[in-house]
DNA sequence: TGCTAAATCTCGAAC
DNA sequence: GTTCGAGGTTTAGCA
């Protein structure tokens, strides 16, 4: 980390020449841009789109990925995922920008007539990112606690490929029938049971025992039911929050156990 | 439009009391909020999450929708949605932000301990923003222009119930087949199949004709052909962009038709 | 690289 | 409000 490093430089109410030449040096060195100004925006490539003149946010991060941004909204109204190569002019007095991503062959360009500001940023950013309560804490929680499901169940395998797809859980419950166990952290819908459908028939093709289908998920959608009742397929109520305690809960112990 | 509105207010390397006394001001006017420093973030709500100490870019926008950015990746590390609302707070010469949503009962707190600079935005768009080529494009290119499916294929409905759901386009062929066809303008995979399947299925069994099954789609992933052959549909490529081309060739032509 | 499925998915429409 | 499906989905994981 060179400590005289220059976290941030900006460029209040620019030229577009000042614009023009700070975007270009930005971009060629990689750093994070930021610009805030009146624009429009054209993409070409999966769709096309046309965003008429506004006022926005503009992102450009070192690894060439674009956001613009609206003054509402969670999502970027136009952007470019990761891996783009840029190019910038000056038309008509104006800034234009042109990202480009090869692999898709799709390409962003926008136009800004007017800047407000301009930032060029050289972020560090090493920080540690942990997610809890995902599907995969769930899918770890069964395993470790079997329980979870029924008392007798026994898990078998985890992430079991079963032609075409994975089966999220897969075991033997007490009187010995195949258990294939399908889990959402989310409501289940329709979707997942026909998921869970498909799993179930393409283990039954590969055995004459008895089978079994759970949906696990913190609950199911209304219409849901008489579709489990019809496909003869069961649901088991847990929660990802649940299944997140569970799992620091026996970490916990396990530390406990060591120091004991 | 206010001839005198100041569209940014800046502060460079502000202090936290000046930084603090901003964003309350600039979330009780509903402004956008751009600060860049350096955080650390916890989400509770749905999931669990910590992001460790780092540089990042935050942004709150006027609808109470939450952004923070690492200088890397086309989405946030953390986010809110829409509709949060705001609390601020300076803790041990830190300036602490949680946002709130109640609807789903989910918090971010963002604590920076450095800011570089905070960006009080008042900005202006009204835009129009148009997609082209989007799968509703490829439901009316198909029913204004039935050959891109066959000769002979006449559509009797679009978007039509069938319980459970909706088939994107429902019509007779020249033989007087019943088609049922499911529109995908990406590469279709297994669940786009399994959708067409149910489909098929419901139409069945409310009537003795015949049916066919048509995916259409750009293209389709490798092992869905042998897929579609045993549950005895068929494929028909179409790419969005053609359809998008033959809708712009129709309004043009139908403007023509109205000058002649 | 292609394919599958998750996501704190978001967003919009329909009921 | 719930449910369902699209999305320029993106992203991760694995053959």
């Amino acid at each position: 980390m060179d400590s005289r490093r220059k976290p941030i430089t900006l460029l209040k109410d620019p030229s577009i020449i000042e614009a023009a030449s700070a975007t270009e040096k930005g971009l060629s060195e990689k750093r994070t841009l930021l610009i805030i100004g009146k624009c429009w925006v054209e993409y070409r490539g999966r769709a096309s789109s046309k965003l008429e003149s506004g006022e926005r946010i503009l992102i450009i991060k070192e690894d060439g990925s674009v956001l613009v941004h609206r003054p509402k909204d969670y999502s970027p109204v136009n952007w470019q995922p990761p891996g783009c190569i840029f190019k910038t002019k000056i038309v008509d007095e104006r800034l234009w920008i042109r990202a480009t991503r090869l692999r898709k062959k799709e390409t962003l360009e926008i136009t800004f007539e007017h800047i407000y500001f301009l930032a060029v940023l050289d972020l560090i950013d090493h920080g540690k990112f942990t997610l809890y309560a995902s599907e995969k804490d769930m899918r770890r929680a069964v395993v470790a606690n079997p329980s979870l499901i029924e008392s007798g169940f026994k898990p078998i395998s985890f992430e079991k490929k079963v032609e075409p797809g994975f089966v999220d859980v897969y075991g033997i419950d007490k009187e010995g029938r195949l258990v294939v166990i399908e889990i959402k952290r989310n409501i289940a819908g329709k979707a997942s049971v026909l998921q869970l459908a498909k799993y179930v028939e393409a283990v039954k093709v590969t055995t004459n025992r008895k089978i079994r289908g759970i949906l696990v998920a913190p609950n199911i959608s209304k219409d849901v039911q008489p579709m489990l009742v019809t496909l003869n397929l069961e649901f088991k109520p847990l929660s990802p929050r649940k299944c997140a305690e569970i799992l620091t809960r026996r970490k916990t112990r396990k530390i406990v156990d060591f120091l004991e």
